[in-house]
DNA sequence: GTTGTATAACTACCATACTAGTATGATTAA
DNA sequence: TTAATCATACTAGTATGGTAGTTATACAAC
């Protein structure tokens, strides 16, 4: 039961959804570990709302393999999958590859100007070290892309699809791995964009995506009980 | 309330997936028409089921967008929309190329003939024009290569991200336009796989997955009212 | 010590009752 | 005739009770 919050402050309309929000802010963040055990009655208790709204979000987080449900027996939250993760990755980088090529041509004035208003502010993190932020920020510098694209379903997508990966992410950030890194990527995409050079900007993008695949083994060293496998 | 079936064969254990496949078959097959009413209390008397299931099967459908829920007012089987058959063709494009790729090195013997299977069986579905079955064959063939490649979920994603690409595919079937380029198309890319031309293969699958989209105005104009916008 | 079994304490699943919004249509007033 | 209001009949959202299945433990037999 550790590590379930009780602050009550519903984000959205619905119970389901701040149920929904409530859990999988706290399994990204490592908050829940990996393979800890909830229950419907548990949380439902915790947040005090009923089951059926809890039972709901639990589906979601299923969905997106973040919870293992076992009928009649319990629910977890489930281990990182590298396998999982790696997938994940494989659809981003494809994707972002045709998104950054898209993006050369379809970004106008305004959007160009959020993402350089956005790695100002992924500089001020590093001087900061808010790594909570910058996660933030990293997924914020990306959605302007697809949203400049007219693809802000496929974002959702692919954000659904990539807990595990997050996850990974979120741990990356956590180790203190060179974080100023994945900000000079980023500036180097910007310009490569905004000076329409297609090739260049898919070949960074592709390498952006590669950054966590070299950390895998060493953060599953760091934290065994977080994997499977 | 026209075109749910009261066939009350359970696919799976759950009542939940009985509910949501026998759903989402019906509105993939068009019975249950773009913009038709429905209510939780109106399908669980028609399958002889508690309100629960139906509205966890109704929750999972809306995150497909095939259903729109509107709280306190009703659900309705949402209309198609065009630009996520686009975003969801977008994402099959980029995603299927790279695996296309892959699949040249990936593929052991028993799956290449699995696929020269699955093309004979297509064959067949021709001759006899069962449009159902051929359907699934399209689908199952895209399968075999994703499971290839170890990159089954990768699939599954795919699948629910394209349910409005689905009934884009399903109509034009129904709307019988030559089938026989979808075959041959199928043919082509098996050839070129089998003889491990990456360029070929990849170019090839671009253009199959382009098809749809040369005749989504054709088909708009044949079924306006399944269509949005 | 090991194995088999009964049982008690869980679990998620499903059914149903209740709540609170929303749309609609009749009624009334202008 | 038109416009506003209220009653009514819907809807999905939430709460809760009961069921059936699973797991773990205690205890008996070997």
């Amino acid at each position: 039961m550790k590590g379930i919050s009780t602050t009550n402050t519903r984000i959205n309309g619905s119970t389901r959804d701040f149920v929904y929000y409530t859990l999988k802010d706290q399994i990204i963040n490592l908050e829940l570990e990996p393979g800890t055990k909830i229950s419907e009655k548990e949380v439902s208790e915790k947040l005090k709302v009923s089951r059926t709204p809890v039972r709901e979000a639990f589906l979601k987080l299923a969905q997106e393999d973040l919870l293992g449900v076992f009928p009649q027996s319990g629910t977890i939250v489930t281990q990182i999958d590298l396998s999982l993760v790696e997938e994940g990755r494989f659809i981003r980088e494809n994707i972002e590859k045709a998104i950054v090529r898209e993006a050369c041509e379809a970004l106008d004035d305004d959007q160009l100007f959020q993402l350089e208003t956005n790695i100002r502010l992924q500089e001020l993190c590093l001087e900061k070290e808010s790594h909570h932020k910058l996660f933030e920020l990293d997924d914020e510098f990306h959605k302007i892309l697809f949203e400049g694209c007219n693809k802000i379903r496929t974002w959702n997508m692919i954000r659904q699809m990539n807990s595990h990966f997050d996850r990974l992410r979120m741990l990356r950030l956590v180790a203190d791995h060179n974080w100023s890194v994945l900000v000079a990527q980023h500036k180097e995409i910007f310009h490569f964009i905004s000076d329409k050079k297609r090739d260049e900007a898919e070949a960074s993008m592709a390498l952006h995506l590669k950054l966590v695949d070299l950390e895998k083994g060493k953060l599953k060293e760091q934290y065994p009980g977080f994997f499977n496998e």
